[in-house]
DNA sequence: ATGAAAGCGCTAACAA
DNA sequence: TTGTTAGCGCTTTCAT
């Protein structure tokens, strides 16, 4: 791998001259960065970003926490994420933590290491302290970590407040919400807020079902089928569109019609879902407006460490129709 | 950010000393030894990795250039990627290629100026020689990048021949093959020709429509729409899960049913697929297999660049029984 | 068992 | 406009 100082010695000019050239830098001569031009074609030359960013330069990656990319809406997240910042110059880390918070703790320690210019964070396995001590920019995607960790969320409150009219304009009067389980402090939480509250406004009530964010489509679908058998429920808002479709299904199996026996809306909205099952109603969060804002906040952060930023940013959801929340004229 | 120095300085040892205790290397005393651990824990110090590499260390970085992660194909084998990788100590730039050739072009230059230890590749839009001249070993994904660079895919041949035969065993006579548009030289080609050995063999013939794998959904679904009414179809092979799904939906659409007009088995078998969609047949690529393998090959060309692999390592499919292919008796 | 010193590839004062 | 030099944080001979 050729180096700085072989270009050097081939354009007969100082390691310095090929430094300013290749970081624009300085006055230059049009005949010297000729010369250097040359010679960096000729040996194929790529700078070593490790040494430059030992030297004080930035090493313009970015750690990117989430749970795993195997679930589209995480996948869509990391995907929009690396795109945006490709496009600033970033390159990521990708760090699955899964459920597991020694994994977390380790790619935190992992991620100091390796000196990243800051940090998106969508997982949620560990304690404030860890997140509090990590000394570098961090962006939360809707999950409390810590004060001063500015969390971007799409509007939770309205989310659920939405979900609940949808439910209601279709008819449904016999209603459950199906969430995954609550996590103290998340603004996830206030999807639940939101939707009671339209639901009680409107003299009803409904059923909550908690069910485990990681726990297998298998037990997800015997809580579904309890959900749908125990009552004669006409209304269903699940918390993630994948529960959602597992409704769809056992709902099917079943012999419940949909949406002429229940009426069922979804949460996330992502491309996925919305490409391959148009059929189901959601929530839509505004996954490109997050990143984007996500970004912007976190170049800030590294831009100035001490800069004021908020604590909670929210964008708003967007329902989207669907053939399951119909309203059946009777 | 404590540096190794400040550590020597705390617990009143060279830096040689606190290099060797952090490395677990040479001779020492438990007494220095506990001494050192002491002054890390107390100002929470983490080794620079930059320097470290830059000293002649390896980064225990890989890079992994796949065409994005909001594809659950795609999304499970990062994610398996990763997990793997982290179990061995390294970590992963995640590089989206999408379609962009400008893209993967700039991953390649980037993963080298980070120096990256080896390169998973998994994307296939650049021409044999950009990979040849990259110099860091390479493992791909069921894509033909250039001589010596190992491919490791599933078995298309035999996966091919397989959707055949169940097709054939589910009643099916007037078949249709919809695949990506093929790519010169790659190994998927191979589920064709398996494909229509079978069908040929049973003395039948079978139409052939490619999309391509970049169209939008709602393009996919026009052409499926035209394969479904221009034929009496009664029995698809759709090259990945993905179209299968669009199908199975398209099929409903015009009133198709199936499997009693229609019979219907994709490719890939993700765990998506599989708990959310258990009605698809498929065939199951072994994704965990593929990736420890790719692992293990990449990890000992890192261990030493010149050892002989061979050009093709193929591992065996399994067909996932599913609804969408029963038989229906007559 | 421990330390001194050189150097990885690059950048940035400071000189000229 | 260009070059000399020191040093980023760490590892590693070579001494002691």
């Amino acid at each position: 791998m050729a180096k700085l100082e072989d270009i050097a010695k081939l354009a007969e000019v100082s390691p310095t001259t090929v430094s300013r050239v290749i970081n624009n830098y300085g006055s230059l001569s049009e005949k010297t960065k000729n010369k250097v031009f040359t010679a960096m074609k000729e040996l194929n030359y790529q700078p070593n970003s490790l040494a430059r960013s030992l030297k004080g330069k930035s090493s313009k990656i970015i750690g990117v926490i989430f749970p795993g990319v195997s679930n589209p809406f995480f996948g869509q997240m990391v995907e929009t994420i690396e795109n945006q910042l490709f496009d600033r110059g970033y390159k990521i880390i990708l760090c699955n933590a899964g459920k597991n918070k020694e994994k977390e703790r380790a790619y935190l320690r992992m991620l100091i290491a390796n000196q990243v210019d800051g940090i998106i964070a969508g997982s949620h396995n560990l304690e404030i302290e860890e997140y509090q001590q990590v000394g570098l920019p961090i962006i939360s995607f809707d999950r409390y970590l810590s004060e001063n960790i500015p969390i971007v969320s799409s509007d939770n409150f309205q989310g659920g407040k939405i979900a609940a009219e949808v439910l209601l304009a279709s008819g449904s009067k016999n209603i459950q919400m199906i969430s995954g389980a609550n996590q103290p402090n998340s603004p996830t939480n206030r999807r639940l807020v939101g939707f009671k509250e339209v639901i009680e406004d409107n003299n009803l009530k409904f059923g909550l079902t908690e069910i485990k964010y990681n726990a297998s489509p298998n037990i997800k679908g015997m809580k579904i089928k309890e959900v749908l058998s125990n009552n004669s429920v006409d209304g269903i808002f699940c918390t993630d569109d994948l529960t959602s479709l597992l409704v769809f299904q056992q709902a099917h199996q079943l012999g419940l019609r949909i949406p002429e026996d229940i009426r069922l809306i979804g949460y996330d909205g992502t491309s996925f879902i919305q490409e391959f099952h148009p059929e189901l109603a959601t929530i839509e969060q505004p996954i490109n407006d997050i990143v984007t804002l996500m970004i912007d906040l976190l170049l800030q952060r590294i831009k100035d460490p001490d800069c004021n930023l908020q604590q909670n940013y929210v964008l708003p959801v967007k329902a989207i129709a669907g053939e399951t929340s119909r309203r059946i004229s009777e």
